[in-house]
DNA sequence: CTTGACAAACTAACGGCGTTAGCATACAAT
DNA sequence: ATTGTATGCTAACGCCGTTAGTTTGTCAAG
């Protein structure tokens, strides 16, 4: 009724906060509409639908990402890059980790504009890995491996399955932080030869 | 009505099939039931709850990977036995993507009973370590690498995230594999030292 | 063979969800 | 002042998991 100058960012970025304070699951549009001081059928007027609004979060947190990997390796080669890289990804994860399971949510099936989101991923990783003297291949599989133990290490942690043993987290993660720079170096090896 | 001799391991098994045939996320209890000859409510004469049905799952996916695992790794050693291991593993989450995604949703919160799940997911990788001159300690670690590798690999392919570029998804694996071998021999160096 | 108890099915309902259709109203432009 | 559109509303549909209370089939004890 009282017609309030409701934007569409007004709308994302209420659920972004309801998302990181409440947890993702218990994330619901009704409860959005009512945080807006609105009723559900009338969130309809400013979104398509439940999964188009979780892709636009996406899509913000993966630039948000993006965001902080950049910074984070700015000035910065080889190693000390990496782990740099690694270092903003880790604490993204670990800070914001419902806005991250968002990311892992996103149906990469639909080929739209998640192609440059795709591209938002991967820009960092290959730019901290420009210091090495790797094949554009190299690169490409590498990229994936980066990702890999990255999203594992986290997605694990997170979902607490990292709890078996006595021994830091932390020192896990540098640990696998060193095994893909050793791996990294030894792919520089093969490309020289 | 008609009584049939409903056991509890039918439910589990039934719900598996269908997970497995038609996807986590369209499973319901209501078709459950359906797919039973039996109305939803009285599946609360089998299980407790959805979720519990959900751990018990997730229990046997843990041990159908365990079993593959085991058997891949039998009379290896070394490289041999880690790169069995690690296709045993990569295997199961790529023939069986709908079961294996049960595993990732099991609340590890719950210390119930799932710390000994949790030992069941670690021990064949404890195992196929075995052959190197490792730490106790080192040994913890390097299996929250290895599972981040393998979980982060699988869960990223699954999801479309590696369609970005035109190289062969499985020399990646292969190459991330790899990765995790040579953080191995190098640990076992440092071990020495 | 009857009877009684228990397990396993049923119906009905609750509150939650996303979503649609149709209606009312406030505001902006003419 | 009138009109159109954007934005709110209510009501409803069909899903979902779950609970309460009831009927009924089966099987063992009397």
């Amino acid at each position: 009724m009282a017609r309030q100058g409701l934007t569409h960012a007004d709308i994302i970025g209420t659920a972004i906060e309801m998302i990181e304070s409440e947890g993702l699951h218990s994330f619901s549009l009704r409860e959005l509409a009512g945080r807006l001081h609105i009723k559900a059928a009338s969130l309809y007027n400013h979104i398509r639908s439940s999964d188009e609004l979780h892709t636009e979060i996406g899509y913000y947190a993966i630039s948000e990402l993006k965001k902080a990997q950049l910074a984070a390796i700015a000035g910065k080669e080889r190693s000390e890059a990496i782990e740099s890289l690694a270092d903003a990804y880790y604490l993204f994860g670990k800070e914001r980790p419902e806005i991250y399971k968002v990311i892992l949510s996103l149906p990469m099936v639909k080929n739209d504009a998640i192609h440059s989101a795709g591209f938002d991923i991967v820009e960092p990783i290959m730019t901290a890995m420009a210091g090495y003297h790797l094949t554009r291949e190299q690169m490409m599989h590498l990229q994936r491996v980066f990702r890999s133990i990255m999203h594992g290490f986290i997605s694990q942690e997170e979902a607490g399955c990292f709890r078996q043993f006595p021994v830091d987290v932390v020192d896990s993660y540098q640990m696998a932080v060193r095994g893909f720079i050793l791996l990294l170096e030894n792919s520089e090896k093969e490309a020289q030869a």
